[in-house]
DNA sequence: CTCTGTGAACATCTTCACAGCT
DNA sequence: AGCTGTGAAGATGTTCACAGAG
């Protein structure tokens, strides 16, 4: 398969929303204008995107909202269950802990681990955080897919060195850090700080 | 001044902190190439997002670690103070106004509202919940800046609607939810199941 | 000789426009 | 007639390669 743009990976992760909207809403087809509307695109924009991994519309008509869905679905991986564990039970690690967007798409927390031994034994969301020192070994026995990062900055690439030894494939960083993962490791970021300092580029640029 | 790519700001964010740990280090001096490596991307890159703004550099040498700096911050639009109110004390609003990676460059948490009374009146970092009726009057008053949605996501769109129409021009949203803003308010959001789903896409392609 | 600053070449992503099904 | 699918054109972002300052 072609390379796939990060931004049509996106899209169709917001596509996705919009048809499960639709599907509640008891439509059966959607057209790539509606798409495209629903999310601030366009309706050639739409097309290209599912372009790239076939031809699941009908011309005239638009697109079966119950076979787009499983066929995006089946894309982006989200047909299987992905085992997520979390590292850092401060306030970010335990938000995330706690948070109902993940589960509800396949994305199941199996455990939760610090290195303060006031946070370990606390009870977040029905999963108990265990010391960290259990870590790599939990990793294995537990079939982790990915691990979120919610440890302070300095910490951040010793545990992404690690997880990665320990086999770990996907991580998704909050840390404020910049890391580095080997080949093969897909590592992302989230930087709220990055994403505020954005922000005030564009408030102060357009005063 | 020309249109700037987000690519360029979310780079030059980055160069800050690199700056800042050069500065730590009692370094007076720093080249494109080490920019470029410690934010894994090269010089030629470092050097056209610099560019843009300017010429801060000595051919020969590279750049003072402390004027480049402040010329960063100055373009970021972080010498000043922004005045920041957050909306919804759940989880996430909660570890966002605890979160110190803010305040340390000039995001002040000025006020922290919810709907739900067990929410309101507790004590978050210092900044204590108030009830989001308050909200339309405290904008005002409190000289709001920027507003971050840390609400469920079928209230985030009537809470830009809201807060752009008492004036503020730049919201953060955390709802996993595509939003809407008028022309001239700069509106960004941070997706954390988005995030998790392009790791989907990426490891169940490569798999 | 080193490292910056930048036009030009290149690569990537988006939009256009229309042929082709239904 | 309506809407998809897709090459081609256009726009945007990145890398190259070298002139020029120190």
């Amino acid at each position: 398969m072609k390379h796939i743009a990060e931004s049509t990976v996106r899209r169709l992760s917001l596509y996705l929303r919009f048809l499960e909207d639709y599907r509640r809403q008891g439509l059966e087809t959607i057209s790539s204008g509606d798409l495209a509307s629903l999310g601030g695109t366009t309706s050639a924009q739409v097309r290209k995107d599912l372009s790239f991994f076939g031809s699941f519309g009908t011309r005239g008509l638009g697109y079966s909202v119950s076979a787009l869905s499983k066929r995006i679905r089946e894309i982006l991986g989200l047909e299987r269950e992905w085992r997520v564990i979390i590292v850092g039970a401060g306030k970010i690690g335990a938000a995330l802990a706690q948070y109902e967007g993940f589960g509800y798409r396949g994305f199941k927390i199996v455990g939760v681990y610090d290195v303060d031994q006031a946070r370990i034994g606390q009870s977040l969301d029905g999963v108990i955080v265990k010391d960290q020192q259990e870590l790599d070994g939990d990793l294995k026995s537990l079939k982790a897919d990915i691990v979120l990062i919610a440890v302070p900055p300095e910490a951040a690439q010793p545990l992404v060195d690690r997880v990665t030894k320990a086999g770990i494939r996907g991580v998704l960083n909050f840390a404020p850090a910049p890391l580095h993962a080997p080949a093969g490791v897909t590592l992302r970021s989230v930087d709220m700080a990055l994403e505020l300092e954005i922000l005030s580029y564009a408030l102060a640029a357009k005063a």
